[in-house]
RNA sequence: GCGGAUGUGGCGUAAUUGGUAGCCGCGCCAGACUUAGGAUCUGGUUCCGUAAGGAGUAUGGGUUCGAGUCCCUUCAUCCGCACCA
């Protein structure tokens, strides 16, 4: 029976559907397990060969777990709100939910096809209201809470409110926007509005003036990971800096234990990095500095307090609010000019001119608390506002940017760091700072003599003994901008009284999208659902016309996920504590600063709740590499190029007899080519260019009394094609002296595009290279009909061939590894690929391509390779019999046991198609036909190609399915082995093979390899030195 | 500039703790069967050399009986961050 892929895996599919085969509950018999994959988003474009690579990985762990006893999770849903589908229904008016339903339905096309065994009862979607009244819930909860510093941990609003009242700010330690100081009695007198306002400094969602980054043609503000380069990540569009008052979340109040939970966490380095990056601790100072002859001071923040006598400028950022009060009346005009001008550059010009130094001087001075110096204070824009506290102390002599602003302005420079062991020098012969985190100090009173680390807690007591510093931590986290002024998004659940927000009541959740007239932004700027009608509460207070961005329905899905249909709660304690959190999560690395850090907040803010049972979400995460596209490349000729370039061969060789120069210039004119000796001129072009300067030419060859001949490129095409000689006779005789007419009229090159195959020499003189669809290139030789099918302007393209082997011409294009996309003709769909051979070999196949993390490029030929491995499987159970397996089959089988469950609990699921395939190849050469080996394979197989294994499994008897039974068990006497096939070394360099028995002692060994025939040459002459025996594993004889 | 990752045949890769470098697959070569092949099967395939043998895991060095693997140097590619005080 032939393996007819259609036909089963269609079968199968049904029968898991019908029979919810994938559908888990909680079963306290069995322990959890819970595998998730990253939203998606379901883009227009569908699924490409990168989309299920880590669907396929985590679909084969789930079901490996699943054959381990394990009751596996693993859902899958969609994160519907986005950008895309609303672009679009601005541009069109279809309403964006209309175009995600749409999307969403060919997403699970696509996948259904591939067999994954997802729980689909569990799917969610952000957009529909049962799911987002869970996330408006939790945005309440963070309106209704502060973050207690002491406790370490969100508390309740109220809470606050108590405290306040009772004792003010006096002792209060809890996250805020900026220390307030007031007494209970100042609060209790404040008016209810007064109150509200300053509650915003303290609620973890909150509503503040803020920076933002505006982007004017998407009409909506962004998050920091949504702009990268000063352009919007989606579109590209310019970014500008714009204050708007907008909500936030104080995800900075969880900064350290962002940072701290990492160390908990099974992540790689690498995106550990990245998000300690993202979160930017550094452990510093704070110092404030008294400015000379006023009375007042102000603060910096610095991490190297131990520098403090190295300072020789101060320097506050543009936005700085004390510049006013600073800056003397002879400075004044030059400081309002140039703040102006820094404000008004965009994001993108500052990036970009970040080398370029510029400032201004206020006039004022600051005082060095230790000595008195008189330290100028000046504005720059490389102080950025956003950190510290937008003022530094500047070291020239230990920080490059100093350094660079030192010299630029003339400013002093005191070196107090010398590397260790060398002398101080004199800063005036430095080029650039010593950026010195290591060193002792000097010209530094009583710091002097003591090491960088050492100095710097010295320095940070001194400061907190005289009460002007005191040790400081800092967070380059900002909080996170939670509103998005467009229409695709979960609606706030916040209504205005007085102008201040006021959260709605919980049990009026879901509050729904409503529907409006168009997408857009109003004409007065508001947001689009300033649109809709009636968008007031009951009691006719406005609701809130911003919507939530992205990353508030994508933070706590997976929690969702553990009980998807409660309508009462966001899931179940019960639930809860029996999923727990994830355990391995699979999913791209470019969320490492988005998704991945605020569902983490996310989710301690809901552990802080008492809600989620566990501190972090995501356990184990595994990174899947990119699928790189593999384009095809014609070479595309730029025909005259070509065609000058042809007669230029011919001309250079001197074939002719004559020496041609090229591009001969005379005067103004210009000869393609042009023998001095004889005074011949060679011209080549279109033929209508040439019929407009022959008649000017011929004059003025004839007053120079030189001769002409000019070459059309359709004759010198024509011969390419047709293996003619009718140009290299023209020249030859026109060399000759024979009477050759100057032009010869004839017809106007009228050919499509002509292309010249990869393999002929020199192309690169004279082509350009075009990319082709891969889906008309097969094994690099393109198929020239279906080309010239492809496209209108391609219909009449000429094709310069090579020969083959066989010496049939053929044209063969070259190609290149880059992103897979629609604009680079590369890409491979996953339904044609299941079409053709079946979803079990795409899966093997995107596996068997490399480590799953690795990025690697898509080779159409390989898929054969999984194909072919299929059908030799599918025989292997063509005749099953009941007779006891041989020992070379059990052993085959359980090396494969051990292999397979290794590798794929260290993610490397390669190895183990490679091993199937190794397998297979054994059995076959045995000719093994063994139900005992023959159904634990099916098991085995069954993760990575589910459909073939289920025929397979029914096929030999079963009536129950091949996903419910249990991974064969690993029995290490089947591969013990008493012999051993000894590699022997001599000098390290392997010489021959020699079995020998496991249990043979040294000497015996050392006996038997000097005395076997093949030893006998490399032991002519010398004599053996030492033996190296390690057992099972080499034989290495040292000799001299 | 800082941080991270990766460099192995024509290509994707393998080599779990230092122990036979190149498994498995693609491609290629040869052969078989075929009216035919982008089908199937068999054999070969790191490079140089007819062979014996030699060289060989980006580069140069080191440790070791033995290094793709450990240490140092340099180079290349990719990714992330970037006036972050």
């Amino acid at each position: 029976m032939e393996y007819n892929f259609e036909e089963i895996e269609k079968k199968w599919q049904e029968y898991w559907r019908e029979n919810k085969i994938y559908h888990v509950d909680i079963d306290h018999n069995k322990p959890k397990f819970y595998v998730l994959d990253m939203f998606p988003y379901p883009s227009g474009a569908g699924l490409h060969v990168g989309h299920p690579l880590g669907y396929i990985a985590s679909d084969i762990y789930a079901r490996y777990k699943r054959l381990k006893g394990f009751n596996v999770l693993h859902p899958m849903g969609y994160d519907a709100y986005g950008l895309p589908a609303e672009q679009y229904a601005i541009q069109t008016g279809t309403h964006p939910a209309v175009t995600t339903e749409k999307n969403i339905n060919r997403y699970r096309e696509q996948m259904d096809k591939i067999g994954f065994c997802y729980d689909w009862d569990r799917e969610v979607r952000t957009s529909d209201p049962h799911y987002y009244k869970w996330t408006q819930w939790t945005f309440l909860q963070l309106f209704n809470s502060f973050y207690c510093n002491k406790c370490k941990k969100a508390q309740p609003i109220s809470q606050l409110v108590d405290y306040l009242s009772k004792q003010g700010t006096e002792g209060l330690d809890v996250a805020c926007t900026k220390p307030l100081s007031f007494t209970a009695k100042e609060w209790n007198a404040m008016s209810e509005r007064e109150q509200q306002e300053t509650l915003m400094n303290y609620r973890l969602a909150y509503l503040a003036d803020t920076m933002v980054n505006w982007c004017p043609e998407l009409g909506t503000v962004l998050a920091n990971d949504e702009v990268q380069d000063g352009l919007s990540v989606r579109g590209g569009f310019p970014v500008i800096r714009k204050s708007m008052k907008q909500w936030l979340l104080r995800i900075t109040a969880y900064a350290e234990r962002l940072l701290q939970g990492l160390e908990t966490l099974d992540w790689t380095e690498s995106i550990k990095d990245v998000q300690r990056n993202w979160i930017g601790k550094s452990m510093g100072a704070s110092v404030f500095f008294k400015v000379a002859d006023k009375d007042i001071d102000f603060e910096v923040f610095t991490t190297r307090a131990d520098t403090l006598f190295g300072v020789t400028f101060m320097v506050l950022a543009p936005e700085h609010e004390m510049i006013k009060e600073l800056t003397t009346a002879a400075q004044r005009a030059a400081v309002e000019d140039y703040v102006t001008w820094a404000k008004n550059r965009s994001e993108r010009e500052r990036m970009s001119e970040v080398k370029k130094v510029s400032g201004v001087f206020t006039g004022s001075y600051a005082v060095n608390p230790f000595n008195g110096t008189k330290i100028p204070i000046w504005v720059s824009d490389y102080v950025l506002m956003g950190y510290g506290t937008g003022a530094i102390m500047a070291v020239p002599a230990h920080d490059s940017r100093d350094f660079a602003f030192a010299r630029h302005f003339n400013l002093p420079i005191i070196q107090v760091v010398a590397k260790p062991g060398e002398e101080p020098s004199d800063p005036a012969t430095w080029t650039e700072s010593f950026d010195a985190k290591e060193g002792v100090l000097v010209n530094s009173e009583f710091l002097n003599g003591l090491t960088v680390k050492q100095a710097i807690l010295h320095m940070i007591e001194e400061l907190e003994k005289l009460g002007i510093g005191k040790g400081k931590t800092n967070y380059r986290l900002r909080d996170a901008i939670f509103s998005r002024q467009r229409y695709w998004g979960e609606p706030f659940p916040i209504y205005y009284k007085d102008g201040m927000p006021y959260a709605m009541d919980v049990n009026k959740l879901p509050l729904e999208l409503p529907s409006i007239d168009a997408y857009k932004p109003t004409e007065t700027g508001e947001p689009p659902l300033a649109r809709a009608k009636n968008w007031v509460t009951e009691e006719g207070y406005p609701i809130e016309t911003n919507t939530m961005p992205g990353f508030a329905g994508s933070s706590g899905y997976y929690l969702r996920y553990m009980d998807p249909h409660n309508d009462n709660e966001y899931f179940s304690r019960e639930a809860n504590n029996y999923w727990q959190n994830v355990d391995l999560y699979i999913g791209g690395a470019e969320h490492a600063t988005g998704h991945l850090i605020y569902s983490r907040f996310w989710n301690k803010f809901l552990f802080d709740l008492g809600l989620a049972c566990k501190d972090e979400p995501f356990q184990k995460m595994v990174n899947q590499g990119m699928i790189q596209g593999r384009s095809s490349i014609a070479y595309r000729v730029n025909l005259e190029k070509i065609c000058e370039y042809a007669v230029w061969k011919r001309l250079k060789e001197n074939k002719l007899g004559l020496t041609f120069v090229r591009d001969y210039k005379e005067g103004r004119r210009r000869f393609d080519f042009f023998c001095p000796e004889k005074g011949l001129i060679i011209e080549i072009n279109r033929m209508g260019n040439l019929e407009k300067v022959a008649e000017p030419w011929r004059q003025y060859a004839d007053e120079h009394g030189y001769r002409l001949l000019l070459v059309p490129i359709v004759d010198i095409i024509n011969d390419f094609e047709q293996g003619t000689d009718y140009v290299r006779q023209r020249m030859r005789d026109f060399c000759m002296g024979k009477d050759v007419p100057a032009l010869i009229q004839g017809e106007e090159y009228s050919g499509g595009p002509v292309f010249v195959s990869k393999n002929l020499p020199d192309i690169e003189q004279f082509s350009d290279p075009m990319l082709v669809d891969i889906n008309i290139v097969h094994n690099d030789i393109l198929d020239i009909h279906a080309f010239r099918d492809w496209r209108d302007d391609l219909k009449n393209a000429r094709f310069i061939c090579e020969k083959d082997k066989d010496g049939n011409k053929v044209f063969v294009c070259d190609w290149l590894i880059e992103k897979m996309s629609k604009s680079k003709f590369n890409v491979q769909n996953p339904d044609d690929l299941v079409a053709k051979y079946g979803a079990d070999t795409l899966r093997l196949y995107e596996m068997f391509l490399g480590p799953l993390e690795q990025s690697k490029p898509w080779d159409t030929q390989g898929i054969e390779g999984t194909f072919r491995f299929l059908k030799k499987f599918w025989k292997l159970y063509s005749e099953i019999s009941d007779e006891p397996a041989t020992k070379e089959e059990m052993r085959s089988l359980h090396k494969l046991i051990k292999k397979e469950e290794e590798d794929i609990e260290r993610i490397s699921f390669n190895t183990v198609v490679s091993a199937f395939m190794i397998c297979v190849n054994e059995l076959t050469d045995m000719k093994c036909n063994k139900r005992a080996i023959l159904e634990p394979l099916a098991i085995m197989i069954s993760p990575y190609a589910p459909h073939i294994a289920e025929e397979l499994w029914h096929q030999m008897g079963h009536n129950d399915s091949v996903v419910n039974q249990r991974f064969p068990e690993f029995d290490a006497s089947n591969v013990v082995e008493n012999t051993f096939l000894y590699p022997v070394s001599f000098n390290g360099k392997k010489r021959f093979d020699l079995e020998l028995p496991l249990d043979m002692k040294q000497d015996d060994v050392q006996n038997a390899v000097v005395n076997a025939p093949e030893a006998k040459k490399w032991l002519e002459g010398v004599s053996i030195r030492k033996v190296i025996f390690i057992p099972k594993k080499i034989i290495n004889i040292v000799v001299g």
